[in-house]
DNA sequence: GTGACCATGTAACGAGTTACATGATTAA
DNA sequence: TTAATCATGTAACTCGTTACATGGTCAC
C-alpha cells in the first residue's frame, strides 16, 4: 500500500511520467524511505489511474505519458499523512543487522561497528551535499527533500554516536571475554 | 531473505519453537527491526530445516518442536552479519511519511510533527524500561537486545530534535505562507 | 549507423498478509 | 466445562524482484 502513497506524494509535488518516477526513486526517497523499480511502478500507475487518484496530463513522444495527481488523490494522500506515526510492520535490514550484532565474536562485531561508522559518515557527506544543492537550486530549506535530508543527517549522527558507545562497551568486556559471556555485568 | 537471518539470529541466542519465535517477533526485534507472523515463520522454519541450517533439538507436548541452529547455520549467519552495512532496498513507511510531510499545509504538518514527538517520547520510555529490565534480569548492558535498545534510544532522540527543528522552520515561513510557497527563501 | 538513453511493458517467481482451520493442555 | 493459551498448519491473495522484451529518439 505504501508504494501507492509514495507515488501520490511524488506526483503531488509535480506531474511526472513513469520513467521520471523511476529516476526519482533512485534519489533520496528511494535511498532513505521507500525503494521501487519500474516493473512495480508502471502497473501501480495503472491501478492509480483506474481508481481516479491520478490522471494522464499529457502524452508525448515515445509513448511517454505524464501523470498528474487528481483532487481525490491529493485528499487521500493528506488523509494518510495525518495518521498517527507508528513503526508497526517495520522491515529494516540495516537495523536487523545491528540487532543481531551480539551474535558475532567481539572482534568481528567491532569491525562491523567501524564499517557502520564509515558508512554513516559517507551518508552524512552525501546528505550535506544534497542540502547545499537544494538550497542552491530551489533556495529552499524545508521542501524538495530538505526536511527528509535533515532527518537523515540526525539519524546518521545518532548512529555514529551509538557505534562509538558500542565499541567502548565491547572493549570493556574484552579482557578475558569468551564470546559475549565476558561482556555481561 | 532477511526473515531467514532474523530466525537464525534468534535461534543463535537459544533454541526455540515456532511458537516461541512468533512471541519473540512481538518484542523488540519485531517492533524495531523486522516484523513477521506465524504464517510466515512456520514455512520458513521448514526451509531452514531442509537446508540443514537448523535442526529439531526436542519434540514436546502438543506437537511442539524446539529448533536449534546448526554449525552451518551459525556460519551463514556470521557471514551475513559481516557484510558491509547498506540501506539498499529500504522500505520504511515511518520515514516515507516524514519524507512526504511537505505535501501537507503547514498547520497540518506541524500537527503531525507534534504527534511524531509524542510517539518518539513514548518509544524512549519503553526502551528505557527495557534497558532497566535487561540490566536487572540478565545483568547485561550489551547483549539480549541492549545494544539494539541503545540504538533505538539515540534514533528517537534524533527524531525529536529534528521535529523541533522542523516545527521552528514551519513557524518561520508561516507569516503569509500559502502552502509551501511561503517557506521558500 | 550505432551506442546511449528514453520509455513502457509483462511473466515467473518468491516474499508477506489475511483468513481459515485444527487440536492439545491447563487453570478456574 | 469452558475459556485462555499453547501449538502448528494451509490457501488465496497481494506485494515485490528478476529477467525478458520491445521500440523510439538523439548525438556523434
Amino acid at each position: 500500500m505504501s508504494l501507492r502513497f509514495a507515488l501520490l506524494g511524488l506526483l503531488n509535488e509535480r506531474p511526472c511520467s513513469g520513467y521520471d518516477l523511476t529516476r526519482r526513486f533512485e534519489e533520496g526517497i528511494g535511498a532513505y524511505a521507500w525503494h521501487a523499480q519500474h516493473s512495480q511502478i508502471y502497473p501501480e500507475l495503472k491501478k492509480l489511474l483506474a481508481d481516479d487518484l491520478i490522471r494522464v496530463a499529457e502524452e508525448g513522444a515515445r509513448g511517454r505519458k505524464t501523470y498528474a495527481i487528481t483532487d481525490q488523490g491529493a485528499d487521500l494522500l493528506r488523509e494518510w499523512l495525518l495518521q498517527r506515526p507508528t513503526t508497526a510492520g517495520v522491515r529494516n535490514e540495516y537495523v536487523l543487522r545491528l540487532f543481531l550484532l551480539p551474535a558475532l565474536p567481539p572482534a568481528d562485531a567491532e569491525q562491523v561497528l567501524h564499517k557502520t561508522i564509515e558508512f554513516a559518515e559517507e551518508q552524512i557527506t552525501l546528505l550535506t551535499g544534497e542540502l547545499d544543492e537544494i538550497a542552491r537550486v530551489h533556495g529552499d530549506t524545508v521542501g524538495n527533500g530538505a526536511m527528509a535530508a535533515q532527518y537523515g543527517l540526525r539519524v546518521y549522527r545518532a548512529t555514529i554516536d551509538w557505534a562509538h558507545w558500542a565499541i567502548a562497551r565491547l572493549a570493556d568486556g574484552e579482557h578475558g571475554a569468551d564470546g559475549l559471556a565476558g561482556l555481561e555485568q
